[in-house]
RNA sequence: GGUGAUGUAGCUCAGCUGGUUAGAGCACAGGAUUCAUAAUCCUGGGGUCGAGGGUUCAAGUCCCUCUUUCACCA
């Protein structure tokens, strides 16, 4: 822990996120990750610079720019005022978002790879590449599409194959086309710039070993050194959005290079305003701590290509990265299909408060990597009974009295067990939060809130109220549960800081950092009214943010490039599960729909409906189903009954205009014609499961 | 395909270096209470710890095989 005489100097960064798409709650896991950090650090005393930026460069960059008809600035500009417009409101404060296509980082990364190559640590090698003879550019693995050469399916990536998995080079794909043009591509040789990666070696295995990541992601990176490391390509050809590479025309920095320096130059871009000393956070011999929180995906960038670049560059290295793991929604991934592809934008226009999130997130955060899960209904049950049953309460339940009965004087001073309790715990809750393990910190915290709210159960002000003489006992109880209320709020602050404001202001006091734990509500202190400070979530507002975000697969049948780096691969995977999800369900999907053979018992016209039909069905249960069917411009009801039919027996009943639909018919029909509802072969009886 | 993680009550998760009848919150059931945003307090039911082998006096915890889910493969 941090000593009161010696605050510590600490630079945080969040990985950028990239300029090509909006921040959604999978990117948010990182920021409220980091934030609650930073915001902990900062509440010690300790000096903290927290930056981000966006990432900006690449071919999915330049290629979206140009589908839109602007330039890529142009592109680039908006999404970063919309991704800090997304942060701010989700109280991420970074101290600068910066970009990197800025001045700073072309500056930076230039100067780099000056270093780099006078020491010897850059080559040169013809290699060769797919190239697009219509777009005449070279492409990505990724904008190579064609037919699996394992599996045969089609149109797969240059890489891999979604359908079986299979990894190859783009080489082996059968029937290769350009995803850019469409254009069968041809081979062509290019003269790439490498950083000779092979050589760091040594000095990488000591580094990754050296207590610089977590133990799971050390072992993750033995992988690299199993095989031996090879070079870096670190160039891509003309055309392509980025920094041109010093004295190498039509080369340009590959994305993956100038990206981690975004952090240094989003640095250097506070310091010009702030007047930091730049060097001391990033010289050699810097003895300020640096910190990266990233996600599991790009683990390798910043465990070993990043620290190799800054070693041979002379400058220092992380003192750690911190590797999460991806954000599920209701235990699967995030699904545009299901409406749990949710961004930052819909949720506060939904659900509106941020702190919700933050305070769920923080609930399932600790320092691994394994993945985290949205439970939606969890989420809702969550945030209600722990912060306002439990948590708010407290004052809620108390500062009435105060108000009323003492005109918001509180007692003389403040001290009994649960308080001593409570105070207690500050220092495994600090721990907690400096480790990262914010989950565990906030089970201690709502442990207390059970105390507190035990202790007023125990006490009965309400039954003190009541009885003459007894107003010192009862506004000492009630001071005391506020003071409980207080330290509650202080031990929360880095989850819930809008919300702890907002308590400072209800309780009189100035903000509170980590060292008011020593201090209480002193003597004669008076608090404001108490008004509601957070209201419970209504389930159906996320209900109704599943249903805005749900979209129609059919609608969005081309599925976008993807991208050739690793940012965005949140998004990147999510896209890949959707198409998948497109093609195929699993035997599990369709178990779920419970089909029978059911008889039509009755069918007749339905007054005022244009196009249904009132169908009695039975399927062998104890009473019929009553179901409408739009059927009625192609049957005459009197032709239907007693006729066996199919049925969906586990459709939820909805209400409609003319009453309750227990099922549904099945039919089938297209422009042509139709609707014409099936009939089961001879044999089949009423009740049979269609399977 | 290879590698690293992962699978514990209906749900979300704790369980450190193997050691008494496997824990918490939510949900559920019963009781108390009415100060509080139907909040709170007490009590209770509920788990063959993914599956199968093995090591050990003793395994959720170690080893092997299989399997689920996630990620990475320059």
């Amino acid at each position: 822990m941090a000593t009161a005489n010696t605050p510590r100097k600490i630079l945080v960064t969040s990985a950028l996120p990239y300029a090509n798409g909006s921040i959604h709650l999978g990117h948010l896991v990182e920021y409220i990750q980091t934030d609650i950090w930073v915001r902990y650090q900062k509440m010690q005393g300790n000096i903290v610079h927290y930056v981000c930026a966006d990432d900006t460069h690449g071919t999915p960059i330049m290629l979206r720019a140009e589908k839109e008809g602007i330039t890529p600035e142009a592109l680039i500009d908006g999404v970063h005022k919309e991704h800090l417009a997304d942060f701010s409101e989700f109280l991420v404060a970074f101290d600068n978002y910066h970009s990197t296509n800025a001045p700073e980082n072309k500056e930076l990364s230039e100067s780099i790879y000056k270093k780099l190559k006078a020491n010897g640590k850059i080559a040169t090698k013809t290699i060769e590449q797919f190239y697009d003879p219509v777009k005449n550019m070279f492409l990505p693995d990724r904008f190579i599409k064609g037919e699996c050469p394992k599996c045969h399916a089609k149109d797969q990536y240059g890489d891999s194959c979604e359908v079986c998995g299979a990894t190859y080079n783009p080489t082996e794909l059968i029937n290769a086309y350009s995803a850019v043009s469409g254009a069968a591509p041809i081979r062509k040789e290019t003269e790439h710039y490498f950083f000779k990666l092979s050589e760091c070696e040594q000095f990488l295995k000591d580094w990754t070993r050296s207590g610089t990541l977590q133990g799971e992601a050390a072992n993750k990176m033995g992988e690299w050194f199993e095989n031996g490391l090879n070079d870096w390509d670190i160039s891509r050809d003309a055309p392509y959005f980025g920094f041109e590479i010093p004295d190498a025309p039509g080369k340009y920095f590959y994305v993956w290079l100038d990206a981690p320096i975004g952090y240094m130059a989003s640095f250097k871009n506070l310091c010009q305003a702030k007047g930091l000393d730049f060097d001391e956070y990033w010289s050699n011999d810097s003895k300020t701590e640096l910190y990266h929180f990233i996600g599991k995906d790009i683990l390798y960038f910043h465990a070993l290509f990043w620290p190799a670049t800054l070693e041979f560059s002379g400058h220092r290295k992380p003192t750690q990265i911190f590797a999460h793991g991806f954000l599920t929604v209701n235990g699967e991934k995030m699904s545009k299909s299901r409406g749990t592809f949710i961004t930052a934008r819909s949720y506060l226009d939904h659900v509106k408060n941020p702190e919700y999130l933050r305070y769920y997130y923080a609930a399932k955060i600790n320092s691994t990597m394994e993945d985290i899960d949205l439970s939606l209904d969890d989420f809702v049950a969550r945030v209600n009974s722990d912060l306002v049953g439990k948590y708010i309460n407290i004052a809620s339940r108390t500062a009435g009295f105060i108000n009323k009965r003492f005109d918001g004087k509180l007692a003389p001073s403040v001290n009994n067990v649960v308080v001593n309790e409570i105070k207690l715990s500050a220092q495994t809750i600090a721990e907690n939060y400096e480790i990262r393990e914010y989950g565990k910190a906030l089970r201690e915290i709502m442990r207390l809130a059970d105390a507190a709210n035990g202790f007023v159960a125990e006490k009965a002000p309400w039954v003190i109220a009541k009885q003459a003489g007894q107003d010192a006992v009862l506004q000492q109880v009630c001071s005391d549960a506020l003071e409980m209320f207080r330290l509650l709020t202080l031990y929360l602050k880095p989850v819930l800081p809008k919300l702890a404001e907002n308590i400072e202001k209800f309780l009189n006091i100035a903000s509170l950092s980590w060292n008011s734990v020593d201090s209480s509500l002193v003597q004669d202190h008076t608090i404001n009214a108490y008004e509601h400070l957070i209201t419970r979530i209504d389930p159906k507002l996320i209900e109704t943010m599943t249903e805005a975000n749900k979209e129609n697969l059919q609608a969005t049948a081309a599925p976008q490039a993807h991208s050739e780096q690793h940012h965005a691969a949140h998004q990147q995977n999510e896209a890949n599960a959707e198409i998948a999800e497109a093609e195929y369900i699993s035997i599990d999907d369709f178990t779920k729909v419970d089909l029978r053979i059911a008889k039509i018992v009755s069918a007749e016209h339905v007054e005022g409906a244009e196009k249904l039909l009132k169908l009695t069905l039975d399927i062998g249960e104890d009473k019929p189903r009553q179901v409408f069917a739009g059927i009625k411009s192609a049957y005459d009801p009197a032709t239907l009954i007693g006729r066996l039919t199919v049925m969906v027996a586990n459709l939820a009943p909805r209400k409609m205009k003319f009453g309750l639909s227990e099922g549904m018919v099945l039919a089938a029909s297209d422009e042509q014609g139709g609707p014409f509802i099936l009939s089961p072969d001879a044999g089949a009886t009423l009740g049979m499961r269609v399977k």
